[in-house]
DNA sequence: TCGTTAAAG
DNA sequence: TTTTCTTTAACGA
């Protein structure tokens, strides 16, 4: 007997999303106090990226999201215009906010799990964008019933009817932890944000718009199903331009076939049995795609809160322009591309200790259609080694490689050359596949505060990767000795205790990462819960324990 | 491993 | 309506 047979969950969760207000208007009136009463808006290129509620206000609905920034000062005239293209202060104003979410949580579970006499946990957050955080707090919203002491009853709004069983309790304590979060948050950074409370993503997604802005709702779980099936399906997350298309297209494909306006009609029309979600499959792709759709729209939703880390997987560096035909221009913008890229990438290297190993172009013509081309190479070598050193050109080499490099892929892919004649309207340059970068400067390095290291990184994309039918080391390549974490000469010092079982650990990284990974095995735990348990940030701040 | 598509903010 | 500047995941080859 296959084991397809899916199940309810054991026990509620807790999910809770957080999304600061208008993020990139506030973040840029935060450092200039004087625009504080003013109507203001952050613009990209000739577009009105976020507006703040005075100007939302003053322009009586007519400044939204993407609106030309002409038109936005004809329904304003004394709007208040801020240059958004360097996205530096609003990843820096991130980190804050994410930051502030870690050590919250943290010292939660730390003084709880003291209290219950209980091995500590962690609790998920993914970052969803600048300004978006999802956060799984099950198990401390557990740990803080365990422990008693609070009054049962919602924090904030609360959309649907309460009864008194375990998953409201659970939501109301959800509810407390999310609003002393928000409080946290906006004392801490003068920003302010709404949560939205409920035990899966898609309600608590669906909650924190409710009720705009510096608030936050509680969806409770039994009236899902009734307020989703009347949505258009299009307003659920997880079903995009893409999918609303094809469903569309498919409607108006044949005479007689029923209109798809609301979540429910499209699950009135595919949920029968095996056979429509085979023509739902036919619709939208693969049946996978038509199962998790026919949930969504039915108000399910299965995914965890997977945990992000400090560490972005991918970094890029975008260019848009009207045309762009001569080399001359060309050769510019790739510059300016390259330049962004190392800059961003050197400060990586610094917080992180990993360089990239692959090098993305992506481009487009002009009337190339939306997506235009992506192509990706190795990065040029010189990047390894990338530096800030004081007397090198490190910077400047690697500026000018990936320059070269950009240039080499748009010949040869693209066939853009002085030769040819071309007009692009797109260039993006972007670093992926990150791995360690274990160098003699960095060996003697100690291990502290926030500073991330090289091995830490090394042992959380091992447990990233880890399954169980793989027996145990990363699948790095073997001509790279500096990135094996099985070089004890060369690696770090372990200190602190199991994140499982919390006994003492080996000093040495590798015996400790092997004990840990024992310890995953040995718990009656999926690969697929280990896998989210034993990430980058749970590993490193048992790792890097004073 | 490379490259595309889709989704999200 | 595909317009800005990203980041991530799933999937096919």
């Amino acid at each position: 007997m296959p084991e397809t047979k899916k199940r309810p969950r054991a026990t509620p969760r807790a999910i809770l999303t957080f999304d600061l207000d208008c993020f990139y208007a506030s973040v840029a009136i935060r450092s200039r106090p004087h625009l504080k009463d003013k109507p203001v808006v952050v613009v990209q290129k000739h577009l009105c990226v976020t507006s703040n509620y005075v100007a939302r206000q003053r322009a009586h609905g007519a400044v939204q999201k993407m609106t030309p920034v002409s038109k936005a000062l004809r329904a304003c005239p004394d709007l208040v215009q801020i240059d958004g293209s360097d996205l530096t202060p609003f990843r820096a104003a991130n980190a804050e906010v994410m930051a502030i979410v870690r050590d919250f949580l943290q010292s939660r579970v730390t003084t709880l799990c003291k209290k219950l006499a209980q091995p500590p946990f962690q609790s998920p957050c993914q970052r969803q964008g600048l300004d978006e955080v999802f956060i799984d707090v099950t198990q401390l919203v557990a740990a803080e019933i365990s422990a008693g002491g609070r009054p049962y009853r919602f924090e904030g709004h609360v959309f649907g009817a309460t009864d008194d069983d375990d998953m409201h309790r659970t939501l109301m304590v959800a509810s407390q932890i999310a609003s002393e979060l928000r409080r946290e948050i906006s004392t801490k950074t003068q920003l302010t944000l709404c949560a939205g409370v409920s035990d899966r993503k898609l309600l608590a997604k669906l909650a924190v718009d409710m009720h705009k802005p510096n608030n936050q709702t509680t969806f409770l779980p039994g009236n899902a199903k009734e307020y989703i099936t009347a949505m258009p399906p299009r307003k659920l997350p997880g079903f995009g331009y893409a999918m609303d298309t094809k469903v569309q297209a498919w409607v108006k494909e044949a005479p007689g076939r029923p209109e798809i306006s609301t979540a429910g009609d499209l699950v009135h029309r595919f949920s029968d049995g095996r056979k429509g979600l085979q023509e739902l499959a036919a619709i939208v792709g693969t049946e996978a795609v038509a199962r998790t759709v026919l949930g969504l729209c039915q108000g399910e939703d299965d995914s965890e809160v997977l945990e992000s880390g400090d560490a972005p997987k991918s970094m890029a560096s975008m260019d848009s322009f009207r045309s762009c035909t001569s080399m001359e221009d060309l050769r510019r913008r790739a510059r300016e591309r390259s330049t962004d890229l190392v800059t961003r990438l050197l400060r990586d290297g610094q917080r992180f200790h990993r360089r990239p190993r692959t090098l993305t172009v992506g481009y487009r013509f002009r009337g190339g259609g939306y997506h235009g081309a992506m192509r990706a190479t190795s990065m040029p070598a010189v990047v390894s080694s990338l530096s800030s050193s004081k007397g090198g050109d490190s910077v400047d080499v690697c500026i000018g490689a990936i320059q070269k490099a950009i240039l080499l892929v748009l010949r040869e892919h693209g066939n853009i050359s002085a030769s040819s004649t071309f007009d692009l309207t797109l260039l993006t340059v972007g670093a992926t596949n990150f791995t360690n970068q274990l160098a003699s400067n960095f060996t003697n390095k100690t291990l502290s505060g926030n500073e991330n290291n090289a091995s830490l990184q090394g042992i959380a994309n091992f447990f990233r990767k880890s399954d169980a039918s793989v027996t145990h080391m990363p699948q790095t390549k073997p001509t790279e000795p500096s990135l094996s974490i099985d070089s004890p000469a060369s690696s770090p010092q372990a200190t602190g205790s199991c994140p499982i079982c919390d006994h003492k650990l080996p000093p040495n990284i590798v015996l400790a990462t092997r004990h840990v990974d024992r310890c995953l095995r040995g718990k009656d735990v999926t690969v697929k819960a280990a896998k989210t348990a034993c990430n980058t940030r749970r590993v490193d701040s048992f790792f890097s324990k004073r």
